[in-house]
RNA sequence: GGGCGAUUAGCUCAGCGGUAGAGCACUGCCUUCACACGGCAGGGGUCACAGGUUCGAAACCUGUAUCGCCCA
């Protein structure tokens, strides 16, 4: 059968998929207009990774930004929101080099600048990749602005600060144990390294005395490979068990090297025999101590993690195999002498999740102490806000315990470090140009370091960088610092500390004032989504399958701060119903509001009981919602305008205007209500737009409201008047009486549909005229208006009094005295607890007055209650005893 | 080992001093002319445990347990 024809109005369905694609291609034509007379709002994003894909955790952190500048655009501000993208050093040099080994091509044999060419030549090739995904979400950017970590400008910040780094002795040059990477061949920073516990072993291992063979030294370690590199043993000085042995030698196993044994403070006595194995060149706390005993070095593996000629027995061997084989030469001269299972905690390359190695090399750090202070001041003098408030402490704590931060990598793909060394007279300089010749030697001999720098490096220059620093810009100077930034929690030391020590120390401001951070996004079961899980959710997948707006309203509902997030399909699906629901109420305003109606603009002339009720509930919305949006309780929006848009409006005030529209035709109610409808879809647009750009701008271009995008101001309907917050009380009680007849005829299964006669009796003038009532009553709660005062039934009691159901020979009597028997034990429990409480002196002589004016006032209602529960069931009692 | 956070309805989570809430799931009724991606009604919680503060604690304090994360 083919569907009828609509005879007007909007189209039954939401059809995201076409209005989108329209939508999107209305923003790249005209942008969200700037108004340079408002005050400016700033945010940059966190930059994507060249190499990435749009994920989760993207899309939750940019539907955030949006949320915020499409909230401050409502507000009037002037929003710049720059987007852009990062090089991402060793993810992007990953990528290239797996092409070129797919090819069959060594990326080495390609030598450095054609490989960083190819590099180029990939990005080109990708286009904007992920900003178009960006898009997609609606991500209302300054597009205008994009920028690249390596475009020619940023590149020219990176070298800037680098000298001037240097030039001030905050940057150094020095041979220090870095962590190193065997797989990426590159050094890593401290935060570059994550800690995992991992199910190992603890081994055993005896030390013969080097003058008396019978006696021996044991030494607990978990890696046993590293004893060729031994150059010392070491216990605590106050351990009275190895006191005698400091200043003898012993042999180390495996080799015919002989070790002094040491004191030093570091040595923990409680782990392992209290003895301590050094070996300077494979961690770090033994590197500390063979400094302190002037052990000199022994490195026994190379840069990718294979024993070298210096390992012995070992040589040759990747270190797990050398483990492996340590093990059993141990064991075949009898030197192991334990070992057993044991969990310790492993650092990981944070990118790849290889081990790393402790690795002593020479690279340019830099020196954090001084730039650490004041990042430190910027935050606890509250010039630098965090939202949730908590993540202090965890900056505080990295600040505080903050080492030099080992800025060059190894790599090609990168901003290349601008020093050179001069062949001739080993004079380093350091330039922002290019030189040509040695400017103390003025020989023409040089050779430029051949690292790149930290990407991370570049990232901290990003909110001031992509404003046009070093030169002194318009935008510079309007816009940064800039208001805030969102970034999730995992990046705070990467990337948001570093921000605020580079901001304070270049320009001598703050980089952003206020800080939102998130949490993670988990899948359902809260496990991390990752490749190797498989349990990775592509937002992209589900914009397509639920509609972009109910993918970004479910995460703005879940974005509750300092709480991971768990996103099932099943509340994208929720969030779908709640952008259908919505365009169903829209379709039913453009059905029954006549063409060419204009919104209500002063609220002061409405009298109708349910326009001044809905007016009142939106006012309140408003009121709450702005006090969410300004705490950057997005969340709380959320929840705010979709309770008030399916359980007030929809479920009450649609079904009103019903009773409104089925007025004479010369009521000027009619008109009232269309007006109201208008006025009151228009303002709640305004404030969901923020979370559902699509289909609020839809909404209001087919309505013909203002352009949601355009810096439009809502709440100007209020702007004329106020509204008594009294206006909701007739149309309370009328919800109130209906709730209260629909539940009589749930509990006496009395069917939906039948009419059922009534009696209306109030208890007192207040409480209402009749007449205004009875028209919502009647269709509302499906009831015939009685007059007789002798009608037999039940009655269904509410606050002021109660309305006589003419029921008679319908239905189920045994179960209405249950269900009153039920409400009268509830209501009688409860006034039980609060009299008992206004029955105590120290409650009444110390609770402030209005809770005590509350309860009694509580105590009241329920007596009132009670009262008519009572009569009600009498009621039905009598006649359960007439009819049977 | 140090720090942070969590523990509330079957599930996922709000609430953070004054009558226990939402979404999903569940039960019953309803193809009512905006919406079955729906409507109406309903069931379901000693708010992890033990102490304490308070007139009053899910909320504040102390401790315990379990789980998660970060830093060593």
């Amino acid at each position: 059968m083919p569907e009828p024809e609509e005879a007007s109005g909007l189209p039954k369905r939401f059809d995201w998929g076409r209005v989108e694609a329209e939508a999107l291609l209305r923003w790249a034509e005209s942008p969200p207009s700037r108004t340079t007379c408002g005050e400016p709002f700033s945010m940059v994003i966190p930059p994507p990774n060249i190499t990435g894909r749009l994920h989760m955790g993207h899309a939750l952190n940019l539907t955030i930004q949006d949320v915020a500048a499409r909230y401050q655009r409502q507000r009037g501000k002037d929003v710049l929101w720059v987007p852009g993208v990062d090089h991402a050093g060793i993810a992007a040099q990953n990528v290239v080099e797996k092409q070129l080994r797919a090819e069959g091509v060594d990326f080495k044999s390609l030598g450095r600048e054609a490989f960083v060419e190819r590099v180029w030549r990939w990005k080109e090739s990708i286009g904007s990749g992920i900003l178009d995904q960006i898009r997609r979400l609606g991500a209302s950017l300054s597009w205008d602005h994009e920028r690249f970590t390596m475009d020619p400008g940023f590149s020219r910040a990176v070298r800037e600060v680098f000298v001037r780094l240097y030039e001030d002795g905050a940057l150094y040059r020095a041979e220090r144990m870095i962590h190193w990477c065997p797989r990426c061949l590159t050094a890593l920073s401290d935060v570059e390294v994550t800690h995992l516990d991992r199910d190992g072993e603890l081994f055993t291992v005896r030390y013969q005395d080097a003058d008396r063979p019978l006696e021996f030294l044991t030494v607990a370690t978990t890696r046993p490979e590293t004893v060729v590199a031994d150059l010392a043993l070491a216990v605590h000085p106050e351990d009275n068990r190895y006191a005698g042995w400091v200043g003898r030698r012993v042999r180390v196993p495996m080799t015919d090297r002989t070790i002094p044994v040491v004191s030093d403070p570091a040595v923990d006595p409680e782990f392992g025999t209290g003895v301590l194995k050094i070996t300077p060149s494979h961690s770090m706390i033994d590197f500390e101590i063979g400094q302190r005993h002037a052990l000199g070095t022994l490195s026994v593996m190379d840069e990718n993690g294979v024993m070298n000629a210096l390992a012995g027995p070992l040589s040759g061997l990747p270190r797990e195999k050398a483990r492996v084989r340590a093990v059993e030469v141990l064991e075949s001269c009898e030197d192991l002498v334990g070992r057993e299972p044991h969990r310790n905690a492993i650092g990981v390359c944070y990118r790849c999740q290889t081990e790393v190695e402790p690795r002593l090399s020479l690279q340019w750090f830099v020196r954090m102490g001084p730039l650490a202070l004041r990042a430190r001041e910027a935050v606890s003098s509250g010039q630098i806000r965090f939202f949730p408030e908590g993540w202090q402490k965890t900056y505080y704590e990295w600040i505080d315990n903050i080492r030099d931060w080992c800025v060059s990598r190894q790599i090609w793909w990168g901003h290349r470090i601008p020093a050179w060394t001069c062949q001739d007279c080993h004079h380093l300089s350091v330039l922002r140009e290019d030189p040509s010749s040695c400017p103390v030697c003025g020989g023409t001999n040089l050779v430029q370091d051949p690292d790149v720098l930290d990407t991370w490096f570049s990232s901290a220059l990003w909110p001031f960088a992509t404003l046009g620093w070093p030169d002194d810009t318009p935008d510079l100077r309007r816009f940064y610092p800039t208001s805030l930034l969102v970034t999730g929690f995992d990046i705070l030391f990467f990337w948001v500390a570093r921000m605020i020590m580079m901001g304070l120390y270049l320009t001598d401001r703050i980089p952003f004032r206020d800080v939102y951070i998130h949490a993670l996004v988990r899948d359902e079961f809260g496990q991390k989504m990752t490749k190797s899980r498989g349990n990775v959710v592509d937002p992209l997948e589900l914009m397509e399958r639920f509609g972009t707006d109910a993918f970004r309203l479910s995460l703005a509902l879940l974005a509750t701060p300092g709480r991971d997030i768990r996103l099932s399909v099943e509340r994208v699906e929720a969030a779908r119903n709640f952008v259908s629901k919505l365009w169903s109420a829209f379709r039913y305003i453009s059905l029954v509001v006549p063409p060419g109606t204009m919104a209500l603009d002063d609220p002061n002339s409405c009298r109708g009981v349910a326009n001044r009720w809905i007016l009142s509930e939106i006012r309140r919305l408003e009121t709450e919602y702005a006090g969410a949006m300004e705490s950057y309780r997005y969340d709380e929006g959320a929840l705010l305008v979709y309770r008030f848009t399916w359980s007030l409006f929809c479920d009450w005030y649609l079904e009103a205007t019903k009773v409104d529209f089925e007025r004479e035709p010369s009521d000027p109610l009619r008109e009232e209500t269309a007006r109201t409808l208008l006025a009151v879809g228009s303002i709640l647009l305004d404030l969901i737009h923020p979370m559902m750009p699509f289909v609020t701008e839809e909404l209001s271009r087919l309505f013909g409201f203002a352009n949601r995008c355009a810096g439009h101001e809502p709440q100007g309907l209020f702007l004329s008047g106020r509204i008594p917050p009294e206006w909701g009380d007739p149309f309370e009680r009328i919800r109130a009486i209906i709730g209260s007849v629909r539940q009589t005829r749930s509990i006496m299964k009395i069917p939906p549909t039948q009419e059922i006669p009534a009696v209306l009796l109030l208890s007192s003038r207040e409480a209402g005229d009749p007449e205004t009532l009875w028209p919502y009553l009647a269709r509302l709660g499906r009831l015939t208006r009685s007059e007789d005062p002798d009608l037999v039934g039940v009655r269904a009691p509410f606050r002021d009094g109660y309305l006589v159901l003419g029921l008679e020979g319908l239905v189920d009597f045994p179960r209405e005295v249950e269900r009153l028997e039920k409400e009268i034990q509830k209501a009688t429990a409860k006034r039980k607890e609060i009299s008992g409480r206004l029955g105590r002196e120290d409650f009444l002589r110390k609770a402030p007055p209005e809770v005590v004016e509350k309860d009694r006032a509580q105590i009241e209602g329920l007596e009132e209650e009670l009262k008519g529960l009572e009569v009600a069931l009498q009621q039905v009692r009598t006649f359960l005893g007439g009819a049977s």
